[in-house]
DNA sequence: AATAATTCCGCAAACGTTTGCGGTGACGTT
DNA sequence: AACGTCACCGCAAACGTTTGCGGAATTATT
């Protein structure tokens, strides 16, 4: 009943071949007569066979399999990477296993643990908030398992990695609050302990200090979401010291500030003008609309694989790791600007 | 220079003992001494060994890979199941090869080869909106291969089914606006040709006749995107029939409705009130929120799954294809209900 | 007619692992 | 002394495929 798929030895049981010989006539081998080809190819079409991949793998050392590790697929950012990262691999005719860390850290050895035995071609990371120890990462360095990190990388690990530029795409995001004529300029950040949460920070202040705006320690909390923003609101109005220009870390959290505003009897762009990080969806859903950093997820997960085939395809690779930093789009709409369509 | 992993081998060679006892001991087979047994534990611990999976699936026939076509993982809803796939094969063991069909049915078609090829245990498929033809999907079945669909299902296809009440969804929907007083009730229908096209338009029209509403032709358009909401919503005023009610066939459809109609001075709900087919992300950021039809991206995901595992644990499987029809809710928010928080 | 070249194909090993079967000692039992 | 019983381990086949090598049959060359 449970008849497994065609081999190439039912077709050369049938033929009365041997094996070897299928296999050659399979691939057009100069060695194999016309006559036996064609019947080899006929069969083969009538009985749909379709090479074992598995026993390819085991055969020639590689899998043709690339491995994901990713902290969380609903997400439009790291979704859109991984849409990215299939679309090149399957021009490549490489297959992808996608595993999800859940932004747990043994959740992420875990993952590396199985790609390793899967005999995976090569790996594409990006880190879990919790991992802080790289000893799984390194495993697979030393294995000579190609490593191409994005977005989110492990410092000291020898791989590529392709990231944006957060301080620069936050210190453009601020300098157009200021440009806007804005004067008391809030940042709403990430956790300091993640890169991007110093980076867009960093970028943050340096636009402030070149501008020559006092940087105020009361308008820079740590918010990163729809309802710490709405927190930190109330706050300033509590406190009287309500800004006139917001920068956020994220999407969801410049909409948590937007809707407390608006809320409140403010008005966005008038009173507060509002600069997000983009998760890329939520951007003309607002009224107004968002303006955000648009992070190009799909474009990373592109160049991401690149980079990964490349180190993959290459015989002999004495390539240093190589860093590639995009750039994030500053895409201004109605949350920031006053004159706008 | 390309040090390959640690096999079985290596163990044996480093030892002085057989492939074959390595692989006993290392699963604590009784015919090996407590003694050798340690020192194969000891060293394959020492080399980090890991079993090969290639070369298992091989000898097993059997990949513990599951397979799954998606037309789009851009898409919360997408996400969402494949989110629900990953927790359970992971839990149970198993690793997830994503492909995605980008609607095509070209590619529908090249991914069903290669999932095959790759003798994947089971597969997952939400057909693209493309297909209709089913040559490919039946080639899953001929092959004994558990077939589980999502969603979008394929008729006369022999696998089991998850999908979604739309119908019953649609009517709820609809029901909920005919409570709220609303006497003209509109629908922006998806295309017809879609399934979920014909049973939500078919829950909307059951919801209107039962209340005694005369179906208004006017009223019924095909509008599935931002822009034709917008479009629509321009006729309707031009041609002075602006409803009183719009069920949408999706999230961004309702969301283009209610900033036209805002724009236009409306107000929703109180003129016009609003319910949307969850798309997932989008409700709770408008203004007013969205009322939406929840369906459970990530248990469509988990049960599809279950199902699956089910058809490929079980030795003999002679149980007939299942449908398993998921309810979706109706989340009742500020845009179609008058007196909310 | 003998040899050389060519055409076409099969054997067997290899990839890493499991597993049925058989074998070798060491020991205990008659 | 002869046999049985264990405990422990290795051989070899198998999973599906590729590929170097050798071999047989045919054809071409002297």
């Amino acid at each position: 009943m449970k008849s497994s798929q065609v081999t190439i030895k039912d077709i050369a049981k049938q033929l009365g071949v041997s094996a070897s010989t299928v296999s050659r006539a399979l691939q057009d081998h100069p060695d194999i007569s016309e006559e036996t080809r064609k019947a080899v190819n006929d069969l083969a079409a009538h009985l749909k066979y379709q090479p074992n991949a598995v026993a390819l793998s085991l055969k020639h050392q590689r899998t043709r399999i690339i491995g994901v590790i990713i902290p969380e697929i609903v997400h439009y950012f790291f979704s859109s990477v991984i849409s990215g990262i299939e679309d090149v691999a399957y021009n490549a005719g490489f297959n992808v296993i996608i595993c999800q860390s859940n932004e747990k850290f043994d959740r992420e050895v875990s993952n590396v643990k199985t790609l390793l035995a899967q005999r995976v071609d090569g790996i594409l990371v990006s880190i879990s908030k919790e991992t802080n120890d790289y000893q799984h990462l390194q495993n697979i360095v030393s294995n000579n398992i190609p490593l191409v990190f994005f977005d989110r990388v492990a410092p000291g690990i020898k791989g590529d990695q392709v990231i944006i530029n957060d301080s620069e795409a936050a210190y453009q995001a601020t300098r157009h609050l200021v440009e806007q004529g804005r004067k008391r300029i809030a940042h709403f950040a990430a956790p300091q302990n993640l890169l991007i949460g110093q980076q867009r920070k960093e970028g943050y202040l340096r636009a402030i200090t070149e501008a020559g705006i006092p940087v105020d320690g009361r308008l820079i909390v740590e918010a990163d979401n729809f309802e710490r923003a709405r927190l930190a609101i109330m706050k300033f109005i509590s406190n009287g010291i309500m800004p006139d220009g917001i920068f956020a870390v994220n999407d969801i959290t410049a909409i948590g500030a937007m809707k407390t505003i608006q809320k409140q009897g403010y008005k966005v762009p008038d009173d507060i003008a509002l600069v997000g990080f983009s998760d890329g969806r939520f951007s003309g859903i607002t009224e107004p609309s968002l303006s955000s950093v648009d992070q190009h997820g799909y474009e990373m997960g592109i160049i991401a694989t690149e980079m990964l085939l490349r180190r993959i395809l290459e015989k002999n690779d004495f390539r240093l790791p190589e860093i590639k930093v995009l750039e994030g789009d500053l895409i201004i709409r109605g949350s920031s600007k006053i004159q706008f369509f």
